[in-house]
RNA sequence: GCAACCGGCUACUCUAUCGCGGCUUUUCCGACGGGAAGAGAUGAGGAAAGUCUGGACAACGUAGAGCACCACACCAUCUAACGGAUGGGAUUUUCUCAUUUAUUGAGAGAAUACAGAGAGUGUCGCAGAAAAUAACCGCCUUUUGUUUGGCAGAGAUGCCAAUAAAAAGGUAAGGGUGAAAACGUGCGGUAAGAGCGCACGGCGUCUUUGAGCAAUCAGAGGGGCGGAUAAACCUUGUGGGUUGAAAUGUCAUGUACACCGGCGUGGGGAUGAGAAUCCCUAAAGGGUAGCUCGCCCGAGUCGGGGGGUAGGCAGAUAGACUCCAAUCGUGAGGUUGGAGCUAGAUAAAUGAUAGAGAUUCUUUCUUUGGAGAGAAUUACAGAAUCCGGCUUAUUGGUCGGUUGUGUUU
RNA sequence: CUAGGCGUAGCUUAAUGAAGAGCACUGUAUUUGGAAUGCAGGGGAUGAAGGUUCAAGUCCUUCCGCUUAGA
């Protein structure tokens, strides 16, 4: 049974490694309607490969109501998901952040939010650990 | 029963699985700061929104006085307070009925930032004679006087009447306008006119009587009648110290009175050989939100810029609280009693999936009833210190009231 | 959280309470044709809705959008 919850370890707090992301750093792929950001961390001490977070623009939806729902479904779909790439991670014991940016200007239903996830995570693992 | 309007209430429900926030509790681990796992109950709104207002709370004792500035403005009441609410009044206005020459009255609603234009200043385009203590035309009087006619006279000339023109004055009855034209109509009056006088009517103001806590209403009387605009300046009255949870307090970590600029650096005394130190005074300078005074700091003072930290805890969730009942009040609301605890995050919780029920819509079958299938569960919208209000957004259901209309008894 | 500012023709902008200008656009003249130039012309519910006023871009109220500053 994959481990399902979503502490707050694994969210992606610190303001420093968001503004080296956005500083060119971190690598970035599109998937409508998503797009990652991430982050190789290094000399991290965190029992958790991955730190995750995730930002729905103001611009495109400027009610709150409509920002409230797809960061749930967002992260509700991370959360379901997120263990095909915890397994490998943790074998080659490499820490990444993860920023996720909803692009779309109209809101999406749950599920193809959450193929947009699935399609997301396989492509990184093809792209990142593929390689190696 | 239907329609319109107004007001109140509600905001899909249940079960299972996987998760999230804070709270309580049990067990385990621990470097005694805490951490992990399990269990339990609990977790968005009527507007959480806009930030338009009033407070609570907190900081600033250099928070004082006057002016300035800002806000409010019929009356009474409610309230912690309000620019809010309730009740009343006035004005304007809609509908119905009655009545009349106009109109007026009654009933039911609606709206009103509703103090003052008789304290002063400003503004009022175009049009119009004139837009504010109005004489352009017109009308009238007097004087001068042109022309014509009549009379008198030999004539000069004089007198009378009409009259072109000019001057002085009177006059707001009339004059194409305009949003607005100097109380309206009638009669008298006059040289012509005029509230100049009178009758009826209209509108302010003052005095007085009655009703009312008051605003105000009704009656009587005196004296009056030359606009509008105060959401123009303003006047009057009332209120306002300023800042605003990133407030503020506290713990931890960390650092640098290094640098630049403005204004200024006076006098006296004591110690001392001097350098200097100390004390007194308070001239300069500075602060006190704009000005003046006052007050304070004071040989310094104010500002800029730089360095460091960007973490924890408190503030911060039990309150002008919610529900029920009784009672007082026309009502907003007050009092008393009982019961209840009901979000508290900080990269920021309240979600996802499946099933069932309920509701709505579409559609098929069916004699009405009903049965099946499909779709949707909605509108507006997400707490961030907390309350009272206001404003704005809004779907469906339900309850109540008012008005109109139809049917039945 | 707090305190301000702005919104006018397609664009850039004026306007003591009584909506203009330049560029652009349309037609026309000129030219073999075009540009430039000359002449003529159209186009605004002044961001939205109410209110005050005889009259509102302007004054007042409430919304909408954009934007600035502070910590």
């Amino acid at each position: 049974m994959p481990d399902f919850t979503f502490k707050k370890e694994e969210k992606l707090k610190s303001h420093i490694l968001i503004e080296q992301m956005f500083q060119r750093k971190g690598q970035s792929f599109g998937l409508f309607p998503l797009r990652l950001i991430y982050l190789e961390m290094e000399n991290t001490k965190n029992e958790f490969p991955i730190q995750f977070t995730l930002s729905v623009p103001k611009r495109a939806f400027s009610k709150a109501v409509d920002r409230n729902r797809i960061r749930r479904m967002i992260r509700e779909t991370w959360r379901l998901n997120k263990h095909r790439l915890y397994e490998k991670l943790e074998d080659e014991n490499r820490h990444f952040a993860f920023m996720v940016l909803y692009t779309a200007k109209e809101p999406f239903e749950y599920d193809k939010i959450e193929e947009a996830m699935k399609r997301m995570i396989k492509r990184f693992i093809k792209k990142e650990l593929g390689r190696d």
